[in-house]
Formats: C-alpha cells, sequence, structure tokens
DNA sequence: AATGAATGAGGATTCATTCAT
DNA sequence: CATGAATGAATCCTCATTCAT
C-alpha cells in the first residue's frame, strides 16, 4: 500500500537529484506524519504545525503541498483507503482450501497487512470525524465498508454452497468479523493505548479466537470441529 | 439514568418552585447537550457556545455550572457510565431461565436502555477521545468495559457450568459480545448516521443475529434446541 | 452626516445602561478607526488589530461587529457614502441668489462639511482601492460620483439658463470643479499629508481661486461683474 | 520612457549575445511588471511572485535584481518619474505659438507621451502609497509635482506677460489643470477600470474641453475667444 | 443567578525572503 | 545566473473564559 503514490519518475533529473527525491517524498512523509496525529488526537485537536514537525518540515511546507488542514484530512483517508480489495477479491478467487480455512486466513492476513500498520488508525479515525466530513463518509462506505461486507459474504456464500456452513443471513454474519475487527482497531488505537501493556489484548490470540467462535457459530452439525466437512 | 443525578431535594420550597426547579435541572440539560454535541462533532469541535445554546442558556452559565470545557466533557462521560452495573449484575443474580436466554436478554436490554438513547454516543465519544483524557479512558476502563466483561463472562461462565456451553475462552468470547455492541453504537453514530435511512442496519435485527451466531457456537449438541438443554 | 448611524433607542433600558451605551457606540467608533486607518496606510497594510486598537477595543471585539477585514472595509465605505445627496439637492433647490453664488457656495459648503472631516478620505481610499473591490467600486459611481455629477451639473444648466452662464459642455465642466475637489482631497491624504505645514496647499484659498477660474471663464461678458448679470 | 534605463553597453559580446540582452532586459521587465501590478492592485496586496511570473522569470530571480519588495517598489517610482522635465521645459523654452496653444499642447502631449503609457499610472500609485513611504512621497514632490507645477506656471507667466492671459495667481492656477490631470489618471485606473467601456469618459474629448475651460478662465474679455490676443 | 460584551491566547494560513541545487 | 523548495514571521480570525451589569 501507499507504495506507488506520487510515484517518482523512474529515472530523476541528475541536478536536483537530492532536492527533487525529498520533493517527492513529502506529501507522503506528510500524509503519514497526518494520519498518526489525527488518530492519536483527532482531527480538531491536531495543530498543523505539529504535522509539519512529525514529518520534519516546517508549517509553511505543508501548506506547500496541501492547500489547508481540510484537504490534508481527506488526502489522509483517500490515501489510506484506496483500493487494496481488488487485489483481497482476487486473492480469494482461487483459493483451494476449506472455507474455514479461507475465515481464518482472511483475518489473520488482515491484521498482519493492515492491523499492525498505520494505516489500521484510519478506521478509528472515520468512525470519529465521519459526522463532520459526510463526504469522506459516504466515500468509506462505499470504497471500505461496502468492499468488506462483500469480500466476506462471499466466503460465507461459498462456505454454505460447500455444505460446511450451515445457512445464515449473510449480511449480519459478516458484520461479527466486522465487528471484531472494529473492536480490535479500537482497542488498539483507543483505550487500549492508554492500557498498561499487560493489560492489553493479545492481537494474534484475539484474532484466532474470533474466527473460531465465528466458525462455531457457522458448524453444521455440533459434534463436529468448527468449519464443518465440506461436502464429499 | 440521569434520574438520581444532582437529585433535588424531595420537596422543593414551595416558593420560587419553578425557578428552583429549572436551577437544579440546568446541570442535567447542560450535560445532555453536551453530551449530543460531543458525540456528534467530537470535544474539540464543539463550541462550548452550541452547549449552552442546545441547553437553552447563555454561554456564561455553562461556566457556572462547570469550571472549563474540558471538566464539562468528564462530567459527561463520568454521568453517563456511573455506575449501572450494579443493578445489571443483579437483574442477572437471580436469573432463572435458560442462559441462552440470558444471553439475549443481555443484549436486548442493553439496547432499549442504552443502545437507543442518548447514552449510546458514549461508546464512540470514548473512543474518539480516549487518549486526550488518558485519566478517563481509565476511568472507562475500569466502570465501563471491566465490568461489562465481567457481567458477560459470569454469564458465560454459567452456561458453561450449567451444561449449556461447551467450555471456551470466557474473556475473548465476552470480546465478540462486545464487538458486536460497539459496532452497532458506530454504525448508529458514526458512519451510519451519514447513511441513507434504507442503508442503515436494523438493530434488532442486528442483535438477534449476533446473538444466534454466537449461541449456536456455544451450544454443546446441534441437535438440542437453541441455547442448550439444562441440566436435569 | 453619520450622526444618526446605529442610532440607539431613544430611552435605553436602565439597566445594562453603560454597557448598552458602549455596544450601540461600538460599531461607529469601529467604522470610524478604520476609515482613518484605511486612508491612511491602506486596505491590505492596516492590521485589523490596529484598528481595535485606535478604536480602543481589543481585537477580539472587532470581529464581533464585522464578520471579516473585508466587511469592515465594505461598511466603511457605505457609511460614509450613504445618500448625502438627496439634502443637498435641495439644500439647492431653493436657492435664490446667483448661480456663480451657488458655485461658490457649493464649494464652501462640501469643504467644510465633507472636506475637513474624516469622511473626505473616503475619496482617497476609493481610488486605491477601487480595483481591489468591483462591487463598491460601482457602488461608488452610483451613489457619490454620479449624484455628484448631477448636482454639479443641474447648477451649471441652471446659470446657462439664466443667462449667467455662457452655454458649455455640461459633464466636462463638471469634472472640472470634480478634478478640484479630487486634487484637493488628494494632497490632503496623500502627497500633502507628507509635506511640511508651511508647503501645504491652503483649502480655502484653493477652492476660492478655483471657482473664480471657472467663473471666469462661464461669465457671458466680462464687463460685469464676477459671476454674470441675471438676465433682466 | 524606459529607453535608457539600465542602458546596456552599446554592442554586446557576439557570444550569449540573447541571453545577454536577457539579461540587460531584465530589471526593466520586473520594473514594468511590478509598476502594472502595483497600479493594479497597491504594493501590499500584490504578491512579489505575481510581479516574478508576470515578468516571466521566478521568484527567486526577482530578488537577484531588487533587494526586496519594499526596494522594487522604490525603483519603480524612481524609474516612472526619473526626470522627463528637463526636456519638457526645453520643449516650451522655444514654443513660437500663442500661449493658449502651447496650454493645449501641453496637455495633449502629456496624454500622448505619459496618459496612454503605463507610466500613467504611476500618479494613481503615489496618491495611493504615499503615506506609507514618505521618502518617496518627498521624491515626488521634488521631482514629479513641483516641476510639474513650475512647468505650468511658466507658461501661464508667459501668457500673462504677452497680455493673452488675464493676471492670475500662477500657482492656484496651476492647481486647476494638475487636478484635471489626476482626475483623469484616476478615472483611468481606479473607478474608471471598473466601469463598462460606454461610461468610461473619452480622453482626447476630456483633455480638450478641460484645456478649454482654463483657457476661458483666463481670457481678458470675455467677448474674445479663449486664448486672448497676444499683444501686438 | 443569568447574561452577553469583552478579552487575548492560540491556531490556520500567507508570503517575503533565503539558499541548495 | 536561475530556480523553486523551504522557511517562519506576520496576520486574520476563533473561541474558551471572565466579569460588569
Amino acid at each position: 500500500m501507499g507504495d506507488s503514490r506520487f510515484a517518482a519518475p523512474a529515472a530523476a533529473a541528475p541536478a536536483h537529484a537530492k532536492r527533487e527525491r525529498r520533493k517527492q517524498a513529502r506529501p507522503g512523509e506528510l500524509l503519514d506524519a497526518a494520519l498518526e496525529l489525527f488518530v492519536e488526537k483527532g482531527f480538531a485537536a491536531t495543530r498543523s504545525e505539529e504535522v509539519a514537525a512529525r514529518a520534519g518540515v516546517s508549517k509553511g511546507t505543508l501548506f506547500l503541498y496541501f492547500p489547508s488542514k481540510e484537504e490534508l484530512f481527506k488526502a489522509v483517508v483517500r490515501e489510506n483507503i484506496s483500493g487494496r480489495f481488488p487485489e483481497w477479491n482476487q486473492a480469494f478467487e482461487h483459493f483451494e482450501g476449506t472455507t474455514a480455512e479461507m475465515v481464518r486466513n482472511c483475518l489473520r492476513i488482515w491484521w498482519e497487512r493492515v492491523g499492525t500498520s498505520k494505516a489500521s488508525g484510519i478506521g478509528k479515525l472515520i468512525m470519529s470525524e465521519a459526522r463532520n466530513f459526510p463526504d469522506l463518509a459516504a466515500f468509506c462506505q462505499q470504497e471500505l465498508v461496502e468492499p468488506c461486507e462483500q469480500l466476506i459474504c462471499r466466503i460465507l456464500q461459498r462456505g454454505i454452497e460447500r455444505g460446511e456452513f450451515r445457512p445464515v443471513d449473510l449480511q449480519y454474519t459478516a458484520y461479527n468479523i466486522m465487528g471484531a475487527m472494529v473492536f480490535l482497531i479500537n482497542m488498539k488505537h483507543s483505550l487500549g493505548a492508554c492500557l498498561p501493556l499487560d493489560q492489553q489484548l493479545d492481537p494474534e490470540r484475539f484474532i484466532a479466537s474470533q474466527a473460531e467462535i465465528l466458525l462455531h457459530g457457522l458448524r453444521v452439525r455440533c459434534d463436529e470441529p468448527a468449519g464443518g466437512c465440506p461436502r464429499p
């Protein structure tokens, strides 16, 4: 993610090389700094100067790249949401194993790729600021929530079709997983961030346990192990 | 909720009765107004004057009751968290039915009593502001998260002890329920509040489906009716 | 002029009397301070805080009365232009003497009433800022330039009709008088303000001499006393 | 005007010829751009970058030629005032015709040479900024106003001496013409610039009519045509 | 007790000026 | 020489808080 943003021309001019490289990197550095601070303190409570300072530049420079604090915020959100779902969908298109495995994988990969990265904060950020930026809320709903919901629904559907899962309300079952994700994100960036380390929850264990809870809730027969036995 | 706060003397002086009643009610009205606005826009983006206006008083009056915006915020949080759990715990102390029924009841009652009230916003509010008010975060952890977690754990424990539920990781299973609550609250006060009505999720259906998924996963045997069969 | 602006209700409430009186006076005081400073330094080079300071209030107070520096500017212009012409027109409606006397009176009264007041600066101000505030320019053209032009034309017309003046190009003759006014205003507020006192021009003498040049040029016969002889 | 400023060596080195020519021309191009913009928007409201852009160079280059915006401003004024009067004075030294003709010529030539050029804006500029640059004001008074006044006075003197004009207050009569010039300049660069074309005054006609008004005011006998009859 | 006019510290934003390339 | 990225002082404006009425 973010690797391709503001992509510099492959071959930079030999002169101005250093400055040019800085210039190419600036927006990304500012977005990263802004993301961190907005997640930490919220949009209104973050001073533009802090963002600049954390990105290692001065106040004025920030406004060279983003015309206003508000536009910076929008850029932060857009940048950190930008379509990761197409590749994800594909990843699961050709999956061969059991659907239970898909569910477990899905959560594990999400945690590795998103949850442990700075981008995980975007979730908390949006929840906090959605009502102050309604157009961004709509954007997130379309680009983040709905694709996520659909991906999960497709996985659940596959499990049901293959007889691994009992038939359930797809949408609201997807919300079960999404609720777990939201909970984890919030524990990481809100309350949890204020807790002493030994009281914080263990993300790996959390991910694993939530998957198992769901899979148990989906099993066809109770004496089977969670994840069901695919039809012969 | 809120019924007992700043409890007025049972019998008001007959003279000045109305004014007296207003005066007694002021702090509560301000807290309500503040809660609404803080949930809507966040702490920093809410102007004290707006709070006063929504409570129907003037700017100056707000500061008669709360020494600063920050203290107002803390009062809002404390007010809306303050020990509802003792009574809740009791409510479940003497419960007679199946544990599955307890779980369903617990969620349903929570939704009715808290979820549909203004106080539901406190959850979103804390998630947004926790890191700006670490002492409040600790307070919430103690007064809100832990009691909630414990209450759920006790219910789950009961189910396991009575053979209704298979043995599970109590804490992380509790988190599954809490995740659902958090998700619901957030859909109500953040993203969901920006969605057209027909796209918003149905809270009753959400509550019911989350309970069923969990309970199905907890059942000891699938041929038993949902919620397991209490031991003879 | 300006005496009636933001007119306070004749009888102020007995309570809050002092503050109320201040409040009523504030906008006028701010407008006066702003006019002075804008004339002195120009719009862009005047800091809002200076305006506030000269009006004896703090920065914040200024914005209590005018939503922005730009609105303050517009108010200053409108305030100092607002229809003084109707009464002027009337003043000359019923004039009995020679038209030469009218011309002299007109200039003399203008100088006394406007030229020596702060409002005289408005002319310089508009010339300086017209292109930055095109809508104000249009307003001034309508409310200031055109009425002035028309008033002078009517006077000249009277002189011609009564045989006191030779027939002339009304409009461009009016401009000659207006040019004198503009010159005088500019000498007072621009270059002249930077000159040592003994080099500054004498307004009375200026007014008188401009009138005499014009009137001499307008006379029908030179052996008549200046100002021509009304037809028998 | 501008022809002799920063005069380049008559023969440029053959190599780098073009670049050299550019380099020599730079300051002049910057001064022209600056003049235009300062006249249009005023000193404070003009951004240095705009000046550079209009001159077709970059921000940095501007400061290569002028150490500060303020110095640029002073250079603009000096450049556009620089002694044209000596030659003008001479031009009229050996004039043969009637003095009325001199007056008419003087205005016509001024309009052609100055009024229609960019340099005409300098008048408006100085009026607007005099008080912010008192030393420039003094400079203009000496180099612009006084020479102008003196030139006109000498012309009037000649007319009087030759019996073409009646005796008048030389200085204040000179102001009559100067007022007309100021008025015309202001109509061109301030209010007039905001007016629809069909409402703008006609400079040729204005010049002609102002001359006639003055000459009528100077005539010795009213039954003579303006301009009087030179003594035999 | 209640008001709302006044304050001024604080934060977003602009822009003259510098300097590495 | 020329550039334009970077800077930070300066300025507009907001809003929590005070206090005279």
